[in-house]
DNA sequence: TTAACTGTATTATTATTAATAGTACAGTTG
DNA sequence: CAACTGTACTATTAATAATAATACAGTTAA
């Protein structure tokens, strides 16, 4: 199902979240579908379940999947309004501000620590009822 | 002239910069002002003159003093100009931001990379005449 | 219930990166 | 040239991230 290269500089499980975002967004995995297990996807892979349970968690906290407990993991509807102009305007946006930012004296530490702290309350509270 | 901790999780040079950004901003160090040597405060402090050198590159990168090699590190008039109204706007904009490009699917890691492109396109290219 | 599947949590190991230090080099000034 | 200044390179150590091993827990169907 995928080729991976173990040894690259980028984490496996980066690249693994990375395919299943293209597969996703371009909607060749469709709603709801059912991802492999992080056994079966592990096995064919040669590598620890736990790097494949990373992957998804990490998809799960940017939207793209939903989990459920003993059952599996599978395809999130939320991303399908996702335009891609509108990523483009974030991205510019987003560049200028940090321009801005470093210019007035905040370190790329300060922006970097703002990053993680949203990130972290995205992550954590918006998906546990997901599967209502 | 300072005490710093040299146990704490907060590296050393993250100390320096710290403190020597807020005896600039607060004008505690005038413009043009000379830092104390690499070796000097280094033996004060009974740390590596090295350490020094990290926390004095970190500070020219962001613009609050210049560097003339062989004669010292002095005080930058750069930052005179910085309300502390703008820097709250910039940091509001930013929160903003992320929280969007995060929803829409960047990852934190892309947004931080954006980061380091941009402060190293900062630091490279615009404080070269900042004696002049 | 139990067997065979599913995800999860905890901990350990390994790899990678960051922080600091040691040392030698190079510019400035009197 | 002597005594100061910053710089560059490398080695060492500390901290963190990535991966793995293993045991645990939920779901489903016979």
């Amino acid at each position: 199902m995928f080729d991976l290269d173990v040894r690259s500089r980028k984490p496996i499980y980066e690249q693994l979240v990375e395919r299943f975002k293209v597969l996703i967004i371009n909607d060749v995995m469709k709603t709801d579908e059912q991802l492999p297990s992080v056994r079966v996807l592990a096995q064919q892979l040669t590598i620890n379940p736990n790097t494949i349970q990373k992957a998804y968690r990490e998809l799960e906290s940017q939207g793209y999947i939903y989990t459920i407990k003993g059952k599996g993991n599978f395809v999130s509807e939320t991303k399908h309004a996702i335009n891609t102009e509108k990523l483009e305007k974030v991205k510019s946006d987003f560049k200028k501000l940090v321009s801005e930012a470093l210019y007035i004296g905040m370190t790329a530490e300060e922006l970097q620590a703002c990053i993680s702290d949203i990130e972290k309350s995205i992550g954590g509270g918006e998906q546990d009822d997901s599967s209502s």
